[in-house]
DNA sequence: GTCTATAGCCGGATAGAC
DNA sequence: GTCTATCCGGCTATAGAC
């Protein structure tokens, strides 16, 4: 997996990527300035040279998560083949995306819990648009006869609630593991095969 | 539909009853004392009458939804019919306990980011686990050839998923509603219906 | 651009009258 | 069992020296 890392030079970078993984562990009200200062290794005044509050920092932390997420899943928009192959590396970087980025998961678990609704729009567009309908497009191809927007927001759903059920698990059923990495293979042959075989 | 609402005679649980949605809406961290005792009608030192302190008082909440939500549920268990039908009467009931009681459903979506990992075991044994081995029972009696917890695990997260982010799909495809009530239909339709057909 | 110091506020929790 | 009054600590954010 390639995994493009942005050098972050200026402090202002280093900030955001410091507090990116405490606001998503304890959630913006669970963090305090003076916690991100401590882990950036400054005093808490000095934040405030870089974000004019904590509403900007958090924002920022935000942005630069998601939008190395994005970067993530857009390669694999740029995969060749079949439909069905393409779907597939599709919902596998998705899946890679949620399973391994925990940090971007529970962000994304926090902001629809707590977003507000203008950020939370520009984030689904922005970030989460293009793979969706990249997807409801592969889909309609593989099977004309069935609504490729609401099987791609079953799809995604079944994705996004797999991986955040995934660690409790075990705690249903001792012969289920927390292991997200059935999810991909099973998605491709279940749901895909069926898709092939065309029924509405 | 039945709801079996029990008469909050005592203070102390009309208390969690008017601390529950507010705990829902902005989180533990997000509601003051202060803010309890506004919405009940008492100054805040009153609240420490009936629980010895915050915490106490929201697991009382959370306590009280959610053993409401599993006498819902537990309706289902009982029904009678074919494993078919039986297994149709069990997912629309977990649909409505998710997407007809969005206080549950946030509870839960927030002690699956912040829950200590002793709490949520108590409650994935106590409120969750009942449905899911009955659902896992069903569908190995529906598909002996498939693994029947690892479906169910599957079907589970599809319905959470995709009720955590109805409200988002408008967003995302002009095309989709934010209404729940395809889901249990489609369920049953494709699911159970590739079921019946037996395929592993 | 970082620091120390601090203002100003709000939070959980307690004491004690009634 | 509810109230008023209050303690004490942590929070965001600012002021001003260096």
């Amino acid at each position: 997996m390639s995994s493009l890392i942005v050098t972050d030079s200026s402090t202002r970078e280093r900030i955001a990527a410091v507090a990116a993984p405490l606001f998503a562990d304890r959630g913006f009200a669970g963090v305090s300035m003076r916690d991100i200062a401590d882990a950036v290794g400054v005093k808490a005044a000095s934040l405030y040279n870089h974000y004019p509050d904590k509403d900007a920092l958090y924002a920022a932390a935000l942005e630069q998560v998601f939008v190395r997420r994005a970067a993530l899943v857009e390669d694999a928009l740029k995969s060749t083949g079949t439909p069905r192959q393409r779907l597939q590396a599709l919902v596998a970087a998705l899946v890679q995306a949620t399973a391994g980025d925990p940090i971007a998961a529970r962000l994304l678990q926090r902001e629809l819990l707590d977003g507000d609704i203008k950020r939370f729009e520009r984030l689904t567009r922005d970030v989460f648009g293009r793979p969706f309908t990249h997807m409801t497009r592969l889909l309609n191809e593989l099977a004309p006869g069935r609504d490729g927007a609401q099987t791609a927001a079953y799809l995604s759903s079944l994705i996004y609630g797999y991986c955040v059920f995934a660690p409790v698990l075990p705690v249903l059923d001792p012969s289920l593991t927390a292991d997200t990495s059935v999810l991909a293979e099973d998605l491709a042959e279940e749901l895909l095969g069926r898709m092939e075989r065309g029924r509405p």
